[in-house]
DNA sequence: GAAATTATGAAAAAATATTTCTCCTCCGCT
DNA sequence: AGCGGAGGAGAAATATTTTTTCATAATTTC
């Protein structure tokens, strides 16, 4: 996974001819996957052993280990590399938003705090209150979706996207209430606002939200995520993928803080559901 | 992704040995990909030319390229293969996480019906008045976001999460409607009921389900979404996040069929935003 | 501006993969 | 049962690919 990175050369430690084989294996993962190394070579103007040196300094075994490496990123890490290519048709569109996806995932996997992660899911089992806290659009669904999870392993949860509200909310939290805030900007002030009232009211704050802004300034765990936004503004933001994944870690890792009583909650769910259903159990908690 | 099928052997083409190097190369992917052809030999116990005509049989050049191919399958494709992985830390979780979504969102992308895509995004944009009909839990955010989506564009649209609400909206629905419902089971006896009630006036109706269900047969226009289900309760359904793929693409679809209409639209949004903001106007619409 | 370090390629060596050829086994047929 | 053919499998030979070695050139450092 360290490949990509050393190949996109962030920190532009590759020199010269490294460089040239670096942009060539992006460009072309197709070519340098399916070359051997005399091809690659001779198509980049180098010679054999420099492609094998090149290979090592970026942490393969050799020519080889590096196709196979180059490979596994193919799918998805190096999708994003090309700009933005128009779409049209359905199918466009579908690969399009696919792929847009898929690299949402992919970029929040790499830029994870897990410990943060950890943090977080701990301070949320251990809250006797949770309020998430949303704003319109994007955010609201976020919080939402932290509501429909956390209620079913027990948590008592509410999910609130006013901003008077969550203000009023904020100033009314007693201790043992844990905040949760989502951010797609980080600059949202009145949640900034709210996050301010709870600092001073020592009530613990979590937020998803690009690192480095307002947003995350103000909060005591915070979970962020820095992805880049495309071009194309008819195409509804893929970072809401890593937001929503975000969610799912972080209720996946309650559940497992206290999996019994998770259980216990999820099994009192699904016999509601099951009684009023056609009785095929198999089914998902909540269509 | 035809090497997975191949592998997979579901018509029972391979025989003897053969099996037993596909079986390998499925189970321990990573031993395959960083083997010479001699090593893989010997651990499946036979000759390196047994191990070439196995990877031309399966439709690669030689061994490398099947390398090759194999770790291409890995980073999405193979990954539900290996039945449920147990998490435990952050880190697994979140690993495990990101693996379905992109799963989920890789299978999605195998099974769509860009034609059924087409005709639902036409109806959507021509319609006078969108009603999406959701349900409790993970169908709500899917209709909740088709609203989010679609009043951006200037569509009329309203979501609606009550079941007793949509029977009454399906029963009053007037001539230029068009519904949209969204049901992960396709066992929603509710929608389905409601779904009746339009057919016979006449009003059209788009359905996102599992294909063959009841919520399918009751629908006009069908975008179906097989996905299997993990095992793992403890982890939100990964099929959430092809859902709101097709969301997303039904939004980009309906955008571009009226652009100009979109982009007013869109506009109007976004100075309301800025001048509310910090006038930094490359911010998302809609934190 | 000289010494040391690093980068590069040609050629040789090693490793790896493929082809060829032969043997063996399993079938179907007499 | 025995014969003949098809197909599968491996040993050895061959071809290809990769890596190492070594000599040279470029660059940096002092």
């Amino acid at each position: 996974m360290d490949l990509f990175h050393a190949l996109s050369d962030e920190d532009g430690r590759l020199s010269g001819l490294d460089r040239r084989l670096a942009q060539l294996a992006l460009e072309d993962v197709d070519f340098v996957v399916n070359s051997s190394i005399g091809e690659l070579a001779e198509r980049a103007g180098v010679s054999p052993p420099t492609v094998t040196r090149f290979c090592r300094r970026l942490g393969c075994k050799g020519y080889p280990d590096f196709k196979v490496q180059l490979a596994r990123l193919t799918y998805v890490g190096l999708r994003y590399v090309k700009p933005e290519v128009p779409t049209e048709t359905a199918d466009e569109v579908a690969e399009d938003i696919i792929a847009k996806a898929q690299n949402a995932l992919f970029q929040l996997h790499r830029q994870l705090d897990f410990a943060a992660l950890d943090t977080a899911a701990r301070l949320l089992r251990g809250a006797d209150f949770i309020q998430a806290f949303g704003a319109s659009g994007n955010s609201a669904m976020i919080v939402n979706e932290l509501h429909n999870r956390l209620f079913r392993l027990g948590c008592r949860v509410n999910a609130s996207n006013d901003h008077n509200m969550n203000a009023m909310i904020s100033a009314a939290a007693l201790p043992g209430t844990v905040v949760f805030g989502s951010s797609f900007t980080g600059r949202d002030p009145a949640l900034v606002h709210c996050l301010g009232l709870l600092r001073k009211r020592a009530i613990p704050t979590i937020v998803v939200t690009q690192s480095g802004s307002p947003v995350a300034t103000a909060a005591d765990v915070v979970i962020s995520v820095d992805l880049p936004e495309g071009k194309n503004i008819f195409r509804p933001t893929s970072t809401r993928y890593a937001y929503l994944a975000v969610i799912d870690m972080l209720a996946n890792l309650v559940a497992y803080t206290d999996r019994a009583k998770a259980l216990k909650t999820l099994r009192s769910i699904k016999e509601e559901l099951v009684s009023r259903r056609d009785g095929d159990d198999r089914q998902l908690l909540g269509d």
